[in-house]
DNA sequence: TATTGTTATACTCTATAACTATA
DNA sequence: TATAGTTATAGAGTATAACAATA
């Protein structure tokens, strides 16, 4: 029988430190959200860096590539090939700056609003998913301890 | 002043929907972490993968190579390499199980519990850092709701 | 001089499939 | 037939340095 080894395992074996280190336990949850990420957006073409820069065109349009990097934490030379895909994709528009010839102005293409709306809609049944053990209070205070986290950036 | 736009855009722009999403947040804040983790222990070769499968090592001396892999979501191809290199820097021993020819037993080498011991009171200072505008009542709730997502992991 | 976007590059982490040797 | 470890390989995310055009 299968089971009774890893029964075994998952009585007796330990994490040590690691179970009271938060670092451990964020890498965790959140690989454990990113995986069930792609498994229920599979096949739209989103990732969640993707999904990330969609959010923040929508919010902001017009928003400047760096601009949308910086506040997303991505590295301008990785926009770069990051902006290619959503611009080949049709999702969204890229237009010289008016005020700066050096920058792009980045806008919401059609495609991407709907492609926004769809996996919106999929993202929200995944998080209902992952955070069904958590009451509203649970999870409106998960949010604001992360944000503290997010905070420290440097 | 370089200042200038820099605050304009953290006042004007907006995440848009990401802001309400608990997956966007993990993202980030272990990305913080794993970043301060990173900076924190430069020079010492240790990386947050090695260090898991350390603690784990150190936590139950003589496990299989596979069930410590299990325990820490690392697929059994990806091991390989890692307990390669942790071999290689002389901070585990790897030997063949005394009860299955298969399997490798997996036990500290000294030079691995120095390294485990200077690391982890880094690790403690960096988790202090990180968490320091989090009371010890929230560090504990916060380790807790990620557990309760860990353990959606399918 | 500083900044926007670009190219080139490299490293780490993760995922899959096919192989071997033992069980 | 299943499991432990291995090899090969590929994709994705992230990091740095150097360059052109514009500010």
């Amino acid at each position: 029988m299968a089971s009774q080894p890893l029964d075994t395992e998952t009585e007796s074996l330990e994490l040590g430190v690691l179970t009271e280190l938060a670092g451990y336990h964020l890498r965790r949850a959140s690989g454990a959200f990113a995986a069930d990420f792609s498994r229920v957006l599979a096949g739209t073409g989103m990732r969640q860096v993707l999904f990330g820069i969609l959010s923040v065109v929508d919010a902001n349009p017009g928003i400047n590539q760096g601009a949308a990097g910086r506040m997303l934490g991505i590295q301008r030379a990785n926009m770069v090939a990051l902006i290619n895909e959503l611009v080949d994709k049709d999702w969204i528009e890229r237009k010289v700056a008016a005020d700066d010839r050096r920058a792009f102005a980045l806008t919401m293409a059609p495609a991407g609003s709907a492609k926004l709306a769809e996996c919106l809609a999929r993202i929200r049944a995944h998080e209902e998913e992952m955070l069904s053990d958590l009451s509203a209070a649970d999870r409106t205070r998960l949010i604001t301890l992360l944000g503290k986290i997010e905070a420290k950036e440097k």
